[in-house]
DNA sequence: GCAACTTTGTGCACACGTTCACAAGCGTCT
DNA sequence: AGACGCTTGTGAACGTGTGCACAAAGTTGC
């Protein structure tokens, strides 16, 4: 299954989770496609992967593709996750009440401040990063989510890594390497940002051309 | 200039910036593809795109590099930013020290919530969300960041255009309609850790097929 | 049972992004 | 000055992703 179309999949069992809510028992690729912002046919390629259950003429059942999809991304299961740095943005994740619908639910906090060991965040107590490896054994969890700064990021990944852990989801600002067979997604809010920087300062030169247009022309009305 | 390499200059901005602060004042394409975690041919092309700023047999010089890519971000202006929803979330950004340093100053904070205005996070006092256009109109803001709940995000989103904001990055899981010329960056956590999820699930699906095999030659050998 | 209509699933062409490979250019050393 | 070694910048091949357009397949109505 191609890696866009992993990514697609996410926002289309979402899109369907609405319309379950709201009792819809059945959809079309356009309707559905418009609900999750893509184009119909992208939509029914990615479906078409997951093998051929729509109905001609008709449209997709939404419960049934829900579940195809849920069980697709293995969301059948529970997946534990363990948070490593308990500062801003990892007590904003651990309260985050929308994982648990999701597929995920918080395992453990752990940060390496004794002064924070044995807070209690949403209801877990924060663990020492000693004690990783244990907590990943005993809790069965394969999911990890990196919250310190940059500079301790490769250094938690490692640990991670070591403890059994083979997905990766960081949130800190640095390039970090991991082994083969260890997934490694990140998120970085600065780049986003500078993205729309990018094109804000397009949008705010092509302003700017259009003035200097503009003040040609009105130079041209001057001497004309 | 395209979008993917857009999406890297931050990249290796970065990876210059943690140079710099070396005192290393040359780069090879090949060290500073590593820096950054990128294909080197990726990289030369990639700068190739701001002018021919390399010394053939040399490399790239660390300051001068980093001025260019700064100013075709457009991070020699500060950017004004305004962020929605000081809940969890919208807490943790607004504490955040790391946006000051990489070209953006968040200007103000608003939320919906009368219980909360007033509040002070991060040196701001909360404001009404009926204030929004008095705000963005006073303080230059062009940049939004939603941190609101879902439901409330396509209001929000319509409300900050209305007011003049012509960037957001949405971190509410919804799909959210904007006007053209408009530019709209989401961040998913949910998705990230779904997509995680379903790659997790491949490796463990492949770890018992192994065990399926090697139950099978053991089947074989009990036989034979 | 058949015609008309609707919608899926997919072949195909095109656009975009990545990577290889190498000529061209710069600095250095003799 | 000229040969040599290193690194850039880029042409070209390849791979991935997108979207059109339509045949195939189902439903509905008569
Ligand atoms: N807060 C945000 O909104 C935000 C936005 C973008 C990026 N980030 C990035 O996310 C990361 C966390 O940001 P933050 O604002 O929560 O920072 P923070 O300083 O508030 O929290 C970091 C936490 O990590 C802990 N820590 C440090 N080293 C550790 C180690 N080796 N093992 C375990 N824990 C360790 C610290 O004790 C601290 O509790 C940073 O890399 C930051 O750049 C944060
Ligand atoms: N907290 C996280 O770590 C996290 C992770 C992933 C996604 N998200 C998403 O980010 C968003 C915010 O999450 P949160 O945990 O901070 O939620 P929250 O409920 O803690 O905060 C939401 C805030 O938005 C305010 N708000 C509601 N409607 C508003 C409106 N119309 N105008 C202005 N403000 C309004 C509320 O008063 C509240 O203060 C949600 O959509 C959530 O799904 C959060």
């Amino acid at each position: 299954m191609p890696e866009a179309t992993v990514a697609r999949l996410p926002l289309y069992l979402r899109a369907l989770t609405t319309l379950a809510e709201r009792g819809v028992a059945t959809v079309s690729s356009e309707e559905l496609a418009a609900s999750a912002g893509v184009n119909s046919a992208k939509l029914r390629k990615d479906l078409s992967y997951l093998g051929s259950y729509g109905t001609r003429g008709v449209g997709y059942e939404v419960d049934f593709l829900r579940h195809q999809i849920t069980r697709e991304i293995g969301l059948t299961q529970d997946w534990a996750v363990v948070i490593v740095g308990i500062g801003n943005l990892g007590h904003a994740l651990a309260n985050y009440g929308g994982f648990a619908s999701r597929g995920f639910r918080i395992a453990a906090l752990v940060d390496a401040d004794p002064t924070r060991l044995g807070e209690e965040v949403a209801g877990l107590n924060v663990r020492s990063a000693d004690d990783l490896e244990q907590i990943v054994h005993d809790l069965g969890i394969a999911i990890g989510v990196v919250a310190t700064p940059a500079r301790a990021a490769q250094l938690v990944c490692d640990r991670l890594v070591a403890a059994g852990v083979t997905s990766i989801l960081n949130f800190a600002p640095a390039i970090v390497q991991v082994p083969e067979g260890v997934d490694l997604r990140k998120v970085d809010l600065s780049t986003e940002l500078q993205i729309l920087a990018y094109h804000e300062q397009r949008k705010n030169g092509a302003a700017l051309a259009l003035t200097a247009e503009q003040a040609a022309e009105l130079a041209e009305a001057v001497n004309g």
